[in-house]
DNA sequence: TACGTTTCTGCAAGTGATTGCAGAAGACAT
DNA sequence: ATGTCTTCTGCAATCACTTGCAGAAACGTA
């Protein structure tokens, strides 16, 4: 059963339906390799169906996004990113000094939602963080840049 | 000393002019308790001062968040709300479900920092998260709702 | 296959937020 | 004070994203 199948049992089980728009979008995201915006996405798809519209591509991507198939993430452009949540997850170190980008891997972040599982029984859906600041070269080079 | 005139001095030290617009934007952030939106902010200081615009209150909240002086969060609503950031450091639980808010510690935060400036030296600047997820309530009757 | 119901789409108009620009105002030296 | 240089403001246009709506497509049932 290929990733796309199977995503399309899922949207069916939640009571949403695999449209020919939501497989392209969804195979779009999939096999972009890494952070995509919503206009490339857009863009990718009226290759092969050029009726498709933004708000179309923006209603898919929030479908996908509350059922936790793809991440929403503020990287400090213009346009948001979003990408495929498969099994390594992973987060980003954002210099905003050099703009720097640093992969920090889950499991820090995974304690910190443990810390708050035990302590408030609340279940952090945190999965794809963007954490800014400033790096290990800018800081100790900020004061005379 | 009055604590508009100690971050007016701040403003001025890191090349920034203390115009009126910028003290009026600056107190109403000060003075209002909690979160605020850019448009409260806006309403508020166009009772004293009517020709304000939009833009320079963005662009004001922007220097002062470079400052890290006021914190810019988006805890889910349809505008990004605006906090000053004093000594108590805080972070927002927020149900993707019910909606509900709970209050985070900082020293949960400050652990994961302390392990990302140990791992890499990168000086992270979360200083108001909104972690979404489901509460202890939403969590176990999600099912049947 | 045909029908009724629900969900989805594309369009257009709307939202919050950003940006280019010309004039206004602050800073600083003379 | 006066002039010069830099930064800032308000306006208007623009951008990313959302929403209301009417028709279209998907689903369940027979």
């Amino acid at each position: 059963m290929s990733c796309e199948s199977s995503t399309a049992q899922t949207l069916k089980a939640s009571g949403h339906r695999p449209t020919p728009q939501r497989l392209m979008i969804l195979s779009a995201v999939r096999h972009a390799d890494g952070h995509v915006t919503a206009s490339e996405i857009l863009d990718r798809v009226k290759r092969s169906y050029p009726y498709i519209d933004v708000s179309t591509v923006y209603r898919t991507l929030g479908v996908l996004k509350s059922m936790r198939v793809v991440s929403e993430t503020d990287m400090g452009g213009i346009e948001a990113t979003y990408e495929w949540i498969d099994d390594a997850r992973h987060h980003h170190l954002i210099c905003r000094h050099c703009e720097g980008l640093t992969q920090l891997d889950d499991n820090h972040v995974n304690r910190l939602a443990e810390e708050i599982m035990a302590e408030f029984g609340f279940q952090s859906e945190m999965d794809h963080l963007a954490i800014f600041g400033l790096c290990n070269r800018c800081r100790s080079g900020e004061a005379e840049s």
